[in-house]
DNA sequence: ATCCCGAGGG
DNA sequence: CCCTCTGGAT
């Protein structure tokens, strides 16, 4: 049974998706926590493979001591890697937080600069982070976040063949429209922590069965 | 392809 | 024990 004769393209496949998704997470905010964008940058780098609650367990203390670019820039490195400890990866994250920052406090003034460009050439960030920051600091669209989640939902969803987070975003950003890229990932997100878990999908309680090649063929 | 890395779940 | 969690650099 083919899901996608069912519709016209996987375009229409994927706004209806869309529309699912938005009746089902009415409300999706981002889950960091956050005051500023430096510290929405610093919170998405600790979030690379760490749950947003982790990175919120963490983070009142971090920025307690260290509230900006310049004081993070200031650091001893090992007052952060202290801080950061739980989060994982946190020799790596300490290291490039202390980085980018004395990028920024060098080039920009203190404050994240607001573009892909400039964000892709700080130490730690790559198109995932970037996309975050640029979407909620700045309400930039730049493109679609593709973590982990995104990345394995868009693949059982057939809405992209590909296992790389740069083609897959490409396939992502040609299906949606740019106004609703933010709001898809942060939902496909919930979606994926709540029913379209990595290890055992809940496909019963999936409310996109009917729109998912994968449902229920897995073992 | 591999490494960095801790915490929690099964 | 093994796998996964809003990745990125080498």
């Amino acid at each position: 049974m083919n899901i996608t004769r069912k519709w016209a393209s996987k375009k229409q496949r994927a706004l209806e998706i869309l529309v699912r998704l938005k009746r089902l997470y009415p409300n999706a905010p981002c889950t960091l926590n956050y005051a500023t964008p430096v510290q929405l940058l610093v919170a998405t780098i600790l979030s690379a493979q760490c749950t947003d609650e982790r990175v919120n367990l963490v983070t009142p203390a971090l920025f307690g001591q260290f509230p900006d670019a310049e004081a993070l820039a200031k650091a001893e490195p090992v007052e952060i890697e202290n801080l950061i400890r739980s989060t994982g990866f946190y020799r790596n994250k300490a290291k490039n937080i202390q980085a980018a920052c004395r990028i920024l406090v060098a080039e920009y003034g203190g404050k994240v600069p607001p573009s892909m460009e400039q964000l892709l050439r700080l130490p730690g960030v790559a198109r995932k982070t970037a996309n975050v920051v640029l979407a909620h600091a700045f309400g930039i669209n730049a493109g679609v976040t593709v973590d982990t989640h995104v990345k394995r939902l868009s693949y059982r969803l057939g809405l992209t063949k590909n296992t790389d987070p740069i083609h897959i975003e490409r396939d992502l950003i040609r299906l949606l429209p740019s106004d609703d890229w933010e709001n898809f990932s942060i939902r496909i997100i919930y979606h994926g922590r709540a029913i379209c878990k990595a290890r055992n999908p809940a496909c019963e309680a999936c409310l996109l069965s009917d729109l998912c090649p994968s449902a229920n063929v897995r073992e």
